[in-house]
DNA sequence: CTCCAATGTAAAATATATATTCCATTTGCC
DNA sequence: GGCAAATGGAATATATATTTTACATTGGAG
């Protein structure tokens, strides 16, 4: 039950690079490259910093398949 | 440190104590606790958790705009 | 095709989210 | 006031998010 997102697909239509995105948040390149990849969890304050540098909200960005939530 | 939240505010709106809503979101009350003092940054499938147990959205409980955020 | 920037990936180290246990304090109810 | 449930808090342990370094691969521009 992982969570899911767009940051890729919001990322480049923003026209930035991962280096940038994660220069911008203050993480390094290869934890944006993880998130986009779906293979793991950021904190709630790397979403929200992810957030303000691409111009949406946290529910355009991250979210769960209904069929995957614990029961 | 981190960001404010309004868990407590909407657990306690809906009628869950700290136990009930750690046991429904799989997590120890300690944590819920922690989360709702604002002393930590959970990860966003907890958040997400958290918002399907209270029924509400990522944007209701945890957005916080970004000129307000403590750093 | 070549070159370079962007991205993927992996191993080891560090930081921190979360668990566990236990006790203290508060809060509401009789 | 007294009791019980709810919550706060600390200390230690474990899981995992994130960093660091380093190299491989992909994709686009020339």
């Amino acid at each position: 039950m992982m969570a899911q997102n767009r940051v890729r697909e919001i990322r480049s239509r923003v026209g930035m690079a991962q280096k940038d995105l994660a220069a911008q948040v203050g993480v390094t390149r290869q934890t944006i490259s993880l998130i986009e990849k779906g293979d793991y969890n950021p904190t709630i304050n790397l979403c929200l910093n992810i957030c303000y540098a691409l111009g949406y909200k946290l529910d355009d960005l991250f979210w769960v398949d209904e069929g995957k939530r614990r029961s």
